[in-house]
DNA sequence: CAGAACTTTTGACCTAAATCAAATAATTAC
DNA sequence: GTAATTATTTGATTTAGGTCAAAAGTTCTG
């Protein structure tokens, strides 16, 4: 790893259950996991509603609010005890700015993220909600079997009891 | 318009029900629209099924494929006689390379993205048909009214005699 | 380790939207 | 301008998944 950059990151720990960011402050940091799940989740009609989940390797924030450093609706919290690394956003603006190659690399793996975004606004639209959950264990593989079932089905957006007898069956 | 730019885009017309990039292809260019609705879409199961719309104003390209040069799944087309601007990926990349402050509004502009891709993953999960297409309403105001109700079905992901009842009340 | 507090499962019933089928209506092409 | 396509509407029926309710499992906590 470049000095330029592991001067600016630093180990942190979260405790299961713990909240990594409030909706009501600018994300302004981003974590990278080196162990455990963080979950990315906002609020309707008082239940908590799961965006996505991230493991070991993946970069985490609010990427709206972290952006355009504005306040957005999500929250992050620790499912199970992480381990990460962050930078702030400062930090990696100026990193930005002074390695063209990082702004070009951060820009080409946005066409990566668009193509999951996309592939997932077309599972949500025409599949099952068998076939959701078999695409979600496809997609999270390697961490599936560590998220509660009610946190799985509020991403699926299919009830708790639908996903139970999905389960169940087969 | 700086005239680096504007040494590099070029007028297209495109008619009706004329395609704009077939899937087969790798999308080299982006089109910005200054007149008429081009549609993206993908084929499933034999049928197309509209992924977005994009009107007067806005940038057009098959995102995954343009970013990373290779094919993906997206044709696009023209639902209506259209008038646009182009730019080719390689003059993209030659301005994003000489003026950083362009490679720098691409990426803060991709946060307002990532929003609006958030924002429809939450109004496929947990709404009714009905609210769905209030929201498409709402999304597209000043161009739903010119989009064929097949095209909007498939893009809700209902199916068309939904949306005829739905429009059909009230 | 016992009670409290969640989480998951199971059952009975209901409803929104899909499917199938056919009739109109609107475009397009000759 | 009329036939031929193509798009939209309407009706009858089915079904996947939601809702409500309660039981069974788990996991926290003092």
């Amino acid at each position: 790893m470049k000095p330029e950059l592991s001067k600016r990151i630093k180990p942190i720990v979260f405790q299961k259950g713990e909240l990594v960011l409030d909706a009501n402050n600018i994300s302004k940091k981003s974590y990278f996991i080196n162990k455990g799940i963080l979950r990315t989740y906002f609020i309707k009609d008082g239940k908590e509603i799961s965006e996505y989940f991230s493991g070991i390797d993946e970069w985490v924030n609010s990427p709206k609010s972290f952006m355009q450093r504005k306040k957005d609706i999500y929250y992050i919290d620790a499912i199970e005890y992480t381990e990460a690394y962050f930078i702030n956003v400062n930090d990696l603006v100026y990193l930005f700015d002074n390695y063209p190659e990082m702004e070009r690399y951060a820009r080409l793996s946005m066409g990566t993220v668009f193509g999951h975004f996309m592939e997932r606004i077309t599972s949500i639209r025409f599949t099952s909600a068998k076939e959701k959950y078999i695409h979600f264990q496809k997609i999270y593989s390697k961490i599936y079997h560590r998220i509660p079932l009610g946190m799985v089905a509020s991403y699926l957006g299919i009830t708790q009891e639908t996903l139970s007898r999905i389960r169940a069956k087969k």
